[in-house]
RNA sequence: GGGCGUGUAGCUCAAUGGUAGAGCAGUGGCCUUUUAAGCCAUUGGUUGCGGGUUCGAUUCCCUCCACGCUCACCA
């Protein structure tokens, strides 16, 4: 049974006062003429011409603000489209309808409003109202102070700001944070644009389960589930990889996923257990074909969703004109460390050279770890504008080819915006016996009690003896993305119901 | 998991080892083109939970909870 504070207790006995006269305070029908934008537009289209035909229309919305002026009252109500204000008149009405107005309707509530549409003298497009009805009651005022419009902008006179509400209770943060609905129309768009783009180019969009007997495709601990009927035991995925792969194997030369990874791992501003990731397999593609395509497929969604090529990211301007740079990671940390992890075969020599280094490791981490470590730590941070890294260590990359005449070093990119790691991408192992050998290694390098030691997929490598075409691979965070497009600084803004430990109450 | 910080009215925020305050929202009243409308009056608090020190704690101390930043972790 809820506990109710008491603005809320007389909201109630506001709901008791209109079913005492009849009035239903969450009717079945509702009518509608237009949205406000769309009477808005029609208003200015028509005012000028004096042959035209008054615009009635009935509105719907919720309301944001009120203005009682005794025996008239102005307020502003706002749909999916924008707000606008009405306007109550003793003369119109009669006294009793307008006190009504003010009497039993709140800041929240939804009101359907029908009448004819004109300019204040102080110029703001209105409607008369010549009849109204209650939608919906609000028994909790919006967590929001006061809204005024000024030139048609709403600007907000102390809203909600705290985190915790915020996401807890997004609902009532969207319903009063105009900047958040952009955000996730934002993020709309951002899928919008790169299922375009892929399906352009001949790439079928695929659904792979979730709930897989056996994980892979990324080292990260798994969250484990059950079927009771079956009693299996299940694990969420946390790739799509393998399972894109197989797909391939069966004939689709090019495939996408996009779609929700869940990796039991922590908590930060650009990690969230269940997060989105999009994958695509291109057969007859390599690294470098993939590269190409990542910088044409990320103008074309920075274009679709911004306009431009270019964005601000957390102050820092961010050019997504392609080519883009690459570097090299063997060079790039010559570069910012002076090692050259070519001289360094083993993890124990390149921990020998990176005790001068101003940087803290684990000296019993394997060598593609060490150098995974230093590039998080030299490389990752300096790369604002969108970079590619490529080249890197084998034994951190099990799915992916080694470098001709480079048995260490495999053909993989990872690529960078704005400080933060995007994606990921290689040309793919498609040499059955490579890939068990690879998994096999893997094997061997971890402890078999470790989650992130991935089991070892039978069924995948069954696949492989098949057939697979030689192909390229890529996987990218798309709420990295997103926040970038946003200039959002946590992956919490992007996630409509980020995730929050659990709360009583 | 570690470190630092925060938690006060519906919202945004003050304050002090001695009866907890403001603006907005709310409530009552005046007001027929307002727009953060205005004017008058006014209600509203277990100061995150629990404990300790003290004559007295919202303030100082401790446990716990939640959130934020950060480090660690993280393909």
């Amino acid at each position: 049974m809820a506990n109710y504070s008491n603005l809320e207790k007389i909201r109630l006995g506001k709901i008791e006062a209109l079913q005492e006269e009849g009035i239903a305070p969450y009717p079945r029908r509702v009518e509608r003429t237009h949205t406000n934008l769309e009477v808005s537009q029609a208003f200015q289209e028509i005012e000028d011409n004096e042959e035209a035909a008054p615009i009635f229309a009935t509105l719907v919305g919720r309301v944001r603000s009120m203005r009682p002026m005794g025996k008239v009252t102005f307020a502003h109500i706002e749909d999916g489209t924008s707000r606008i204000q009405i306007f109550f008149r003793a003369n119109d009405i009669g006294e009793d309808q307008v006190k009504f107005f003010n009497d039993k309707f709140d800041l929240g509530d939804f009101i359907q409003a029908s009448g004819k549409i004109f300019r204040t003298r102080s110029g703001e497009i209105t409607l008369r109202v010549s009849s109204y009805l209650m939608l919906s009651k609000a028994v909790t005022p919006l967590p929001a102070a006061k809204d005024e419009v000024v030139d048609g902008e709403v600007v907000q006179h102390a809203t909600l700001s705290d985190p915790e509400t915020r996401y807890r209770q997004r609902y009532a943060d969207l319903a009063v944070n105009p900047d958040v609905r952009e955000i996730f129309r934002a993020r709309a768009k951002t899928i919008r644009a790169l299922q375009n783009f892929l399906d352009e180019r001949g790439f079928l969009e695929v659904e792979t389960p979730i709930l897989q007997p056996i994980y892979g495709g990324a080292a990260a601990r798994p969250f484990i589930t059950h079927h009771n009927q079956l009693k299996q035991d299940l694990y969420l995925r946390i790739s799509f990889e393998l399972y894109l792969k197989r797909l391939l194997v069966g004939g689709f030369e090019r495939v996408y996923e996009i779609g929700r990874d869940f990796r039991n791992e922590g908590v930060s501003f650009k990690h969230n257990p269940e997060f989105t990731q999009i994958e695509f397999y291109m057969a007859y593609a390599d690294y470098e074909d993939v590269m190409t395509l990542t910088e044409a497929m990320l103008a074309y969604v920075v274009e679709q969703v911004t306009g431009g090529r270019t964005l601000t990211y957390q102050g820092q301007e961010i050019n997504f004109e392609t080519p883009w740079k690459r570097v090299e990671l063997r060079q790039g940390l010559i570069d910012a460390t002076g090692i050259d992890i070519t001289q360094h075969a083993t993890g124990e020599s390149l921990t020998a050279a990176m005790d001068s280094l101003d940087m803290e490791f684990n000296p019993a981490a394997s060598r593609g770890k060490l150098i995974d470590d230093l590039l998080g730590h030299y490389l990752e941070p300096n790369f604002i504008q969108p970079t590619f890294l490529y080249d890197y260590p084998r034994d951190i990359s099990p799915l992916a080819k080694t470098k001709p005449g480079d048995p260490q070093t495999v053909e993989r990119f990872e690529f960078f915006i704005g400080g933060m790691e995007m994606g990921n991408a290689f040309t793919e192992i498609n040499d059955p016996l490579d890939q068990e050998e690879r998994f096999l290694e893997m094997g061997r390098t971890f402890d078999v009690e470790d989650e992130e030691h991935n089991p070892l997929d039978e069924d995948y490598l069954r696949a492989m003896r098949y057939g697979m075409p030689p192909n390229g691979g890529f996987g990218m965070g798309l709420d990295r993305l997103v926040m970038l497009l946003t200039d959002t600084s946590t992956i919490r803004e992007v996630l409509l119901f980020p995730h929050l430990r659990e709360r009583e109450g």
